[in-house]
DNA sequence: TGTGTTTTTTAGGCTTGTCTAAAACACATG
DNA sequence: CATGTGTTTTAGACAAGCCTAAAAAACACA
């Protein structure tokens, strides 16, 4: 049984280490939980022992079969719970993350498989992202970045990927929320920037930045 | 801001105040929650530093005003809880303790403005019990225990005191749950335990100590 | 009212999860 | 391939929450 920080450690290494082979840094997980390196060092040294992580001194750290399992479950919890607070209780999208943060944490498999029930066995979470199963299957939708597309390129939102409520409240007020239609009209090579259309209604010029973390359909 | 311990403890110290004007002893408090007389020393002397409880040393402690709008906020959290489990989720009511004990902690003032609106501000949890509001108001079911009432005695079940699992489905088993009509037919002096006729389908005898448990709408 | 019993507190120790400062290591670069 | 820079680990400390064992206070009753 893994205690709450053991479980947002892991839940964090599982995160960083999503689309790469590499093993995940020591500085990358203190950076991500607001914590110092030698804090990381001692609970990796615990989660290794625990069998959830593979790990070599001053070579990183990667998540075991085992540990994948478990991050699964935790991200399983944290997603369905942030479908109920948008769904069954109204908060805004921006809302849900911190409370969906300590939800997750609750010790109770029954209350997860009748939460999900409740749910009607929802497939994604508000930001689009995918719910694990069970055990721990899930398939995100074929997704391109908005920064990756070509100028013309349109597709509808399914996801976005920071979760922070300053840029979740911004995406809402241009109107890029879940289910909008997008077409690249320019992109700015000096910066990066794009001139998007959204709705078919009005265009607006988003940042680089913005424009990797807004993904359309495939 | 109190620690999931400190809310255990001053909830613990609340309900055994509860009907007494006497302080709370130390080794009540250890008793109720598993722990050892030292530990409760310790975190007495916590909750005093924080103000939500009075002490003085070896006389026992009571809950200060502060003390209890804290204890019935975790109240009225637990209960909601209880009361979305059951009613949403659709657990047993044997089954909801362990679980609100933990959702009982999760800090957030708007989920659980919204999720009691979700349930349609609810005045009573599952065992009958009064949830008081956000400023910690509530108003108990006037009620008498089955121990308490006459021969001939008759009216609806409100409340059920104990909240154990193996309680729970006892009174399950026997019928005599919230909203079951219950008569008392006889009392057995030696041993105080009864006789009672349950929705005027069927009779059963019950130890004085179930009676004391059992709660009717007086 | 003195004394034995029970309750409570103190003293000291353990684990978890955090920190800072210093030492050890890895790696890029000249 | 030596060295400097940045990363990671170790060493040692601290708070929270728990424990056991022993000392102190309260209480019960002869």
């Amino acid at each position: 049984m893994l205690s709450f920080a053991e479980e947002n450690y892991l839940k964090t290494i599982y995160h960083l280490s999503e689309g790469t082979s590499n093993p995940v840094s020591t500085n990358a997980i203190a950076d991500t939980l607001n914590t110092r390196a030698a804090s990381v060092t001692d609970m990796i040294k615990k989660l290794s022992n625990k069998g959830v992580v593979t790990y070599q001194k001053y070579r990183g750290v990667r998540v075991s079969e085992e540990g994948q399992k478990a991050a699964l479950q935790v991200i399983r919890k944290h997603r369905l719970w942030e479908v109920f607070l948008v769904q069954k209780l109204k908060f805004n999208w921006d809302e849900v993350h911190d409370v969906a943060e300590q939800l997750e944490h609750i010790k109770s498999p029954l209350l997860i498989r009748r939460l999900d029930e409740f749910l009607g066995y929802p497939k994604y979470d508000p930001h689009g992202d995918p719910i694990p199963d069970e055990s721990g299957e899930f398939k995100a939708k074929p997704q391109v970045a908005l920064s990756d597309c070509k100028i013309g390129h349109d597709g509808v939102v399914v996801a976005v990927k920071d979760a922070s409520a300053a840029f979740l409240q911004y995406v809402d007020k241009i109107g890029a929320y879940i289910g909008a239609k997008i077409r690249v009209i320019d992109r700015l090579e000096f910066d990066g920037s794009l001139e998007i259309l959204i709705d078919n209604k009005k265009t607006v010029f988003i940042s680089k930045e913005v424009s990797e973390n807004i993904w359309i359909e495939e």
